[in-house]
Parts: C-alpha cells; sequence; structure tokens
DNA sequence: AGTGAAAGCGTAGACCT
DNA sequence: AGGTCTACGCTTTCACT
C-alpha cells in the first residue's frame, strides 16, 4: 500500500523540500492532530479553545487533515480482554511453496475475527499474524489451521509495555 | 496486564456462565460496538436511529461500555505514510543479559515516538517490537541503538492486507 | 486562512412508563 | 431499562475581513 498520489488543492501544505517528513504541518496541526488522536470524540468547540481559534476554524483544518489522508478516521478502542479474548500473540508464518496471499484457503483464514493483522514482510518469515483467541484451546484450534499454510512459529503476549496511541511526525 | 476486577455493578451484564468469551452483550451492544469501532466519531442521535432506540438510551448504553472497560477510549487514525514514516517493521530483541524492561536503557529507548510498540512474549524472543521510521538510514541509526540491548531479528513490512479496525466478541 | 453570527441538531438531566 | 421533554451547547454555513 503505497502513499495515495496528492491532487494539487492538497499539496497546498507541503514546503518546497523533497523530505516528507516535515512537510506541511505547522504547530497548530500538530497540537490538533495529537488532540484528535487522545480523544477522537473531542468537540470542535474544544479542540478551538485548546489551539485558541474559532470551532469554524479548526473545523476547516481538520477537514482539510482528513480529505489529504493524514486523518484517515476515528474509531473506539475496546478492550479485547473484556470481550472475550484472553490471548492474544505473534505468529511468524513462512508459507509453504505455492500459498500466497490470493490462495483462496488463506483469504478463508486471513477473514476471521481471530486474525487481528496480517503483515507481509522481508525477512526471515514471509507473514507476521497478529491474533486474539480466548484461550489455549483456541490457539491450538486456529494454529493447526494456520499450520496447513506453513511453517509458524507462536509467540505468546504476557504484557505489551508500549502501544503508542499518537503517532506524531518524527523529530527531523 | 490482567482484566481489570469487576466491581460489582458492572457484573450485570454478565450472564451466570463462568465462560467469559460470550458475556454480558446482547445484540444491540454487539452493533454499537461495530459502529463506534468504524465511525468513532458517530452521534449518540444517529446511533439511536441505526438500532431504533432513544439518543438517552443508547447514550447510557455507551457509558456502561466505558464504564466497565469494554470501551477503553477513543481515537484519530492518522497515516504513517502522510507523517514521513517511509518504513514501518518488526524489530524481534532477545535483550542481552541484565537487561530488562526497567533498564533505563531501555526506558530511553521505548520512549522513542518512533517505536509504536512493545510487547513482552514467550517463545523464541523475548521481546517484539513495532516501528516506524523515515528511511533507511533512520531504520539504520534506530536498530544501532536497539542492538545494544540485545540481538534483533528485523522484518521490514511491505504491506498490510489486514489491520482490522474493529474488534467483536468471538463467536462462540 | 480566520472570525462572528444565526439556524439547525445533538446532548444531558430530570421525570415518567 | 427505555422513552419523552427541555434547556443548553455544538456544528455548519455564510458574509465579511
Amino acid at each position: 500500500m503505497g502513499v495515495p498520489a496528492l491532487s494539487p488543492k492538497d499539496q497546498r501544505g507541503f514546503r518546497g523540500s523533497a523530505d516528507a517528513s516535515s512537510a506541511g504541518f505547522d504547530a497548530v496541526d500538530l497540537k490538533l492532530l495529537e488532540l484528535v488522536q487522545t480523544e477522537g470524540r473531542i468537540t470542535l468547540s474544544e479542540l478551538g479553545r485548546r489551539v485558541s481559534m474559532s470551532p469554524a476554524a479548526v473545523g476547516e483544518r481538520i477537514r482539510r487533515l482528513e480529505a489529504n489522508g493524514t486523518i484517515t478516521g476515528y474509531t473506539a478502542r475496546v478492550s479485547p480482554e473484556r470481550l472475550g479474548y484472553g490471548i492474544q500473540a505473534f505468529v511468524r508464518l513462512s508459507p509453504h511453496g505455492g500459498i500466497t496471499l490470493c490462495h483462496f484457503r488463506t483469504q478463508e483464514l486471513i477473514h476471521r475475527p481471530e486474525i487481528l493483522e496480517v503483515h507481509h514482510v522481508i525477512g526471515e518469515d514471509c507473514w507476521i499474524l497478529k491474533i486474539a483467541v480466548r484461550n489455549t484451546g483456541h490457539l491450538e484450534e486456529l494454529l493447526e489451521q494456520l499450520s496447513s499454510l506453513g511453517r509458524t512459529t507462536t509467540s505468546i503476549v504476557l504484557s505489551s509495555p508500549v502501544e503508542r496511541s499518537i503517532l506524531l511526525p518524527p523529530a527531523p
């Protein structure tokens, strides 16, 4: 998945530089990005108060951040434990010859709700999956199915000391 | 990080069963959980329309889902590419003897904004990190620092065919 | 690009079924 | 537990700067 092409009008924010890393966001944008990431349901009026602007003005800025693909959506965070998923794990998978992401057996599997993430990676193993399962029995069942696709290596998550909820541009 | 203890009043929704996997959510709760995960800024009035209830009633249900820890917060999703992070990667790290998560050098590192996630896992390697970096130079710099903590194995993300934005209780 | 005012909804509390 | 009513606050638009 690449970066979507910029339409001319959305290039407005970008400085002439070829380096995208510090491109196009002023201090207010950064503050807004921080605020909407930490408080997804914050009102435009409240955003306005926090950055000392009118609700209409921050509304326009947010609209632009959405339109140019910087803000891709809003979501509620839910607790996997509360939903009945007692175990989370990473599974690295080296697919057998002939197994690809398009393969129908792969498609069936990766659409299961327990499969939270599938990343196609370069390196020792080809795919990295993040999964959530009810218990060890459920884990066993899922791994059995996954092992038909390739050799799996499983790492059960004990704790997640960092799960950054906010992402800001890198320091230059 | 375990499941937080339930206060008596929050147990209301739970059926008598010892199995937490199907506990306490009726069809309306499930629909609400789906909706707030896909449209984090949806209004209570709109939620009410979608589930055929009054805004006040869904407001009360949402409040309960928040209070008992099922909904843990709301956030905007942002595009790492748009923010200037061209590369995402998983780094597996086997810490050297004496290096722990509490170690000051570890703490310094994991608070860097490029470190998106740190998971403590059981299995072949002890920690799994998810990172976002500007470019290969930035990656090299970060890996150099990480390698002082332990042996690293890096998998660069080519694409992420699944990044589930919504999580619902497992099928029973 | 930001402000201010006005119309139209959405929210939250009290009260009722 | 859900519905109704109402006062207040928020969003959105538009003319103006």
